[in-house]
DNA sequence: CGGGGCAAGT
DNA sequence: ACTTGCC
């Protein structure tokens, strides 16, 4: 049974979570001024193109705004120091550090874009508060209206040791990362992220749920509710209805008349400060993808090279991601007048994973697997545009989409538990019978799509498609391994082990071997029929076909016992916030590291 | 009217 | 498979 609070009321009446919203101040131009403390103290904006997207606060004095064009930032400011942050390799690294320490509160963690990230704390207060003489707190920082009474679901005192767990957080990151942030703090996201930025910079807000609706009151524009882009305000705009008041007043059925049931239900709650989507645990991206923009290229030629360029790029982020993508999609913008700004078209196919390779547990790609990925875009390209007559792009992008191991949600959590060398270790162990397989069938892919593949460049064996009995276990630990690496590259990385890790694989292996742990075994096992958790949406046949099905107590035993814990309540409760403690997403610690390291040398 | 990037909705 | 929306 679950009793935690992670399902919540759809009206969001209960109060019943505590969400904080953190916001990294002016992000980019912290990073640099981190890197170069000259920087401290004079106007600094961060240019990518032509455009100063951030800017230090010494800059805004002068009023140096959020993407300002370079030339009016420097007539406000023309002693603007400025810096070029086109490329984000560093700002993501410094991203992933952020989200990482937040991590070591064991609470849900979603990541929103590079700087902004939301953490679920419900089940930490709700732990705190069992071993606590509950009389009053103490709230920290700022708060946007003093209550009137206390509410009688408690959640003002729960709000109050949030904003504490708040204060220490933003302590934690700016002690061990140098970074000064915000953060909001409320019993959902919506008002998490709209209060966080009422006292900046380096500073904290917390709003308690009755003054939520008048709050909203003040925003006016329904544009500034987060999910109201561009097209939803113009909408709106349509119907007369521009401010957050006037979303408030209309009728629900009102809205139904131009939006879908379920975004007339969901942009009325927002007006009235409701939003009860739950924090979803970040893991890896499910595209890692380039981009780059320009004046005007109209030659085929100038546009190979640009993907080819951009295919440089993006494949170092595939080889420091470690999965091998199976989906390419090309974007491109043309120069139109009509349209001002951004329509994006792209297209998208199938790649053969057989275009990657391990070699020394690196993924790599041939030369001639570059020029099939060229190809491959240009062949998209093709699709997009006319050739017989001229055509202007002010973009192209290029983006790997799928990727073979499966990734979604709470599964990702997963990904953190697993992306550790201990754990890996056993799961190598588990997998002897791989050490001999060399073909693996990677075509668990996303369950829906495997029907579709393109073949044309190069064969993708489909999976055989019945259901399997799998225990339970084995099929987590199958999930784990198809998220952390490929198989082969686990394979080539048990090599690579130090001495430590390899005592403990053979020990291990010893121990599976006695142990009814008949290799390639599929007898006896759990029925796992009913799949009525977060299962269903992770392994198909394909994937268990190189995961072990008799991994056991033995393995599960050896891991740390903390690990065994988290695991257990993540098997019992996938969505509870039981589960992360010794993360490494992607590379964070070791920016320069290569994939072996990344997954193989243990954290210190 | 501009960067680069990812997730989600349809 | 594409588009929209967010940071």
């Amino acid at each position: 049974m679950d009793t935690s609070i992670s399902v919540y009321n759809e009206n969001d009446s209960e109060h019943s979570r505590c969400i904080i919203h953190m916001d990294v101040d002016c992000f980019y131009a912290q990073v640099e001024m981190l890197r170069k403390p000259m920087l401290r103290n004079v106007p600094l904006g961060i240019q990518q193109k032509n455009i100063v997207v951030t800017s230090n606060y010494e800059a805004r004095k002068y009023g140096v705004q959020k993407c300002m064009l370079v030339s009016d930032a420097l007539k406000v400011c023309p002693n603007l120091t400025l810096v070029n942050g086109e490329d984000l390799h560093d700002y993501r690294t410094a991203s992933s550090k952020i989200f990482t320490a937040l991590l070591g509160w064991k609470c849900p963690v979603e990541k929103l874009g590079m700087d902004e990230n939301f953490i679920d704390v419900t089940n930490l207060i709700q732990e705190k508060l069992k071993t606590m003489n509950e009389t009053s707190v103490t709230l920290t920082g700022h708060i946007y209206n003093e209550p009137s009474i206390e509410c009688p679901c408690g959640c003002h005192n729960r709000l109050r040791i949030a904003s504490q767990i708040a204060s220490e957080m933003r302590k934690k990151v700016y002690d061990e990362l140098g970074f000064t942030t915000c953060t909001g703090i409320a019993h959902n996201k919506l008002l998490a992220k709209l209060i966080c930025p009422l006292h900046k910079p380096n500073d904290q807000t917390t709003i308690f749920p009755e003054h939520a609706t008048s709050f909203m009151l003040s925003l006016t524009s329904v544009r500034s509710i987060p999910s109201i882009g561009t097209k939803t305000t113009e909408a709106l705009i349509s119907q007369k209805i521009i401010t957050v008041r006037d979303l408030q007043e209309t009728p629900l059925e009102e809205l139904k008349k131009h939006f879908s049931s379920d975004m007339a239900v969901r942009l009325k709650a927002l007006s009235l400060g409701e939003d009860s989507t739950p924090v979803k645990q970040s893991g890896k991206p499910l595209s890692i993808g380039l981009e780059d923009s320009f004046k005007t290229v109209s030659v085929k030629s100038e546009v190979e090279d640009k993907f080819s360029a951009l295919l440089q790029r993006l494949l170092v982020l595939v080889r420091e991601d470690g999965r091998i993508p199976v989906s390419l999609r090309v974007t491109l913008r043309k120069k139109d007048a009509k349209r001002l700004s951004s329509h994006r078209e792209s297209r998208q196919s199938q790649i053969s994973p057989s275009i990657f390779s391990l070699t020394n547990g690196v993924l790599t790609v041939t030369d001639a697997g570059q020029q099939k990925l060229l190809a491959i875009a240009m062949r998209l390209f093709n699709k997009l545009i006319d050739l017989t007559k001229p055509f202007h792009l002010t973009l192209v992008g290029l983006a790997f989409t799928k990727f073979q191991e499966r990734m979604t949600g709470r599964s990702s959590i997963v990904n953190y538990l697993m992306n550790d060398i201990s754990v890996q270790s056993v799961l190598n162990l588990s997998n002897d019978c791989d050490t001999s397989a060399t073909s693996m069938d990677y075509s668990a892919v996303s369950p829906s799509s495997s029907t579709t593949t393109d073949h044309s460049d190069g064969e993708v064996e489909p999976s055989p498609k019945k259901p399997k009995k799998v225990n339970w276990i084995a099929k987590r630990r199958c999930l784990a391994k198809e998220e952390v690496a490929s198989p082969s590259k686990l394979k080539v990385g048990e090599l690579r082990l130090n001495s430590k890790e390899l005592e403990k694989v053979s020990e291990l292996r010893l121990n599976s071997r006695d142990r009814s742990l008949t290799p390639r075994a599929s007898p006896a096992r759990e029925n796992m029929s009913d799949a009525s958790d977060s299962m269903k949406d992770v392994v198909e046949d394909g994937a268990c076909n190189v995961c072990p099905s008799y991994v056991d107590k033995e393995v599960f035993s050896a891991l740390p016992d903390d690990m065994q814990q988290e695991l257990k309540a993540m098997w019992k409760n996938p969505s509870s916030s039981a589960g992360v403690t010794r993360s490494s997403p992607r590379n964070v610690n070791k920016p320069k590291s290569n994939s072996i390291r990344k997954y193989f040398v243990p954290h210190k």
